[in-house]
DNA sequence: TGACGTCACTTGTCCTTACGAGTTACGACT
DNA sequence: AGTCGTAACTCGTAAGGACAAGTGACGTCA
């Protein structure tokens, strides 16, 4: 009979006290923990006090439950899935991307029209309500069965400079880069990272356990004069997948203060 | 009386209604929802039931909610913090990186000796339990009043090689990248960046509200040989900051088949 | 031996009741 | 007029009971 002590409530006092038998090994990951009739009695709450301390630990990330058979202790793997944010360019004028496998369409793209929000506006220098084309994409990794979504974002503006990109909703974004590098542009891209709780469709379209966090990587590519020509938007549970960069340190001469 | 209809738990409706409503419009972000007692009313449940489906919409942060005051509907403005991360090298040798403001220390470093783990090890490419001298700091944005928990693991070998990266813990990243390079090694980076929920003391350290993940970022410093020297994390609260990197088409010649 | 139904376990949902605690406004008292 | 206490709101915590629903094992029956 562990009594409880101090901190704040008594749900509270339960939560922390199996977190510790978690962090400190006394459920393994993977196991099962006590049910909630048995937790009632070892720390002598009533069940909504021990439903509110599990779901504590759910919120944190900490456990898992399934319905009929328990709660599991939730194993802190690394992710899957390194997304390595690299572009390379071949002589023959092509781009090449690693993680191709994620590549692989789950279900039909959806192509639409739409405009820029407050939020895409700003990625892509564009005032608010600027035409865009849209195609979205929901992407299955075989190997670890992860999803992602996928969105093109295209200005009406470039669409017409190379229509090529509207006609065609299936193009890889690789072979995006290729036609606008025909198109004389000269590229380079630059890439933000977000993190945020996902909302009830992309829980289910992504198949998310409970407080998993997505990422949401946006990348703009960039033209001659560094215009913003193509927005891609790619959401992934953080769970599965992590991204990685590089960074090369640009030589820039000293500054000197203008006088 | 809006009666509700379908799918699943009564908590799902009710939660569902509300979430309708916040994303119509009918409740405008930064506004005050009902009271629960209201909510009773409105959808003729109990409370535990309109706390159950209040519960749900706080897990998905679509609201905060305010001992004594009522529940309102989070503003889901951009982070307030972009962390550009980049790396420019002066022709005198030093080393700036971008946000500066961000490395005001909120607290005391904190020095410490430990080993690697099987996430750290990963990383330096080294195996468990080797020894590594570390430093934590809690840095403070005066500008937006963001937190982040900055960490530098340096590996014994390399200490021993640049006694100075240990013996003056208060070193800023930049300054850790000079001596590196002034002890003969060409630099290069690599960062991976996580999502994840918050332990318990980075909720409170980092002063997170609900449903609020962090984002992990990990760089690893290269030397010659691509040799990994210095591991730094910096976690942050998603609400508050995204990172931002640049990249570029590095070229390669074209691949052939060997035969 | 196989299939299937039942039962004992698990968590999920929903209600009622009660009180504690933070917030705000109003009104009475000084 | 200013101060302060109280009342009336808000959400937070805790208990109790009841039944639904998913799971798995066991035992019976064909």
């Amino acid at each position: 009979m562990s009594e409880i002590q101090r901190p704040g409530a008594l749900y509270q006092q339960v939560a922390a006290a199996i977190r510790e038998a978690i962090l400190t090994g006394e459920f393994a990951p993977g196991s099962l923990l006590p049910s909630e009739a048995q937790l009632m009695g070892r720390y002598g709450v009533s069940r909504p006090t021990v439903r509110n301390a599990i779901a504590a630990l759910r919120a944190e990330g900490l456990i898992d439950v399934r319905h009929g058979k328990g709660s599991f202790v939730r194993s802190d793997g690394q992710p899957a899935l390194t997304l390595e944010r690299r572009i390379t360019r071949t002589p023959d004028g092509t781009f090449t991307m690693p993680n191709g496998d994620l590549w692989n369409v789950a279900e039909q793209p959806s192509t639409y029209r739409t405009r820029t929000t407050k939020a895409t506006g700003r990625l892509l220098h564009l005032d608010e309500e600027e035409a865009l084309f849209g195609c979205d994409r929901l992407l299955a990794d075989p190997g670890t069965g992860a999803r992602a979504m996928h969105r093109t974002l295209i200005p009406f503006e470039v669409a017409e400079t190379v229509p090529q990109l509207v006609e065609e909703p299936g193009t890889h974004p690789a072979a995006i880069y290729r036609l606008l590098a025909q198109d004389g542009h000269t590229l380079s891209w630059t890439e933000t990272v977000r993190a945020r709780m996902p909302l009830p469709d992309e829980r289910t379209a992504l198949q998310l356990p409970d407080a998993t966090p997505i990422l949401h990587l946006s990348r703009i590519t960039h033209g001659t004069d560094d215009r913003a020509l193509i927005l891609e938007e790619l959401r992934i549970g953080a769970d599965r997948a992590e991204a990685a960069y590089r960074i090369a340190a640009d030589k820039q001469p000293a500054r000197r203060a203008r006088t």
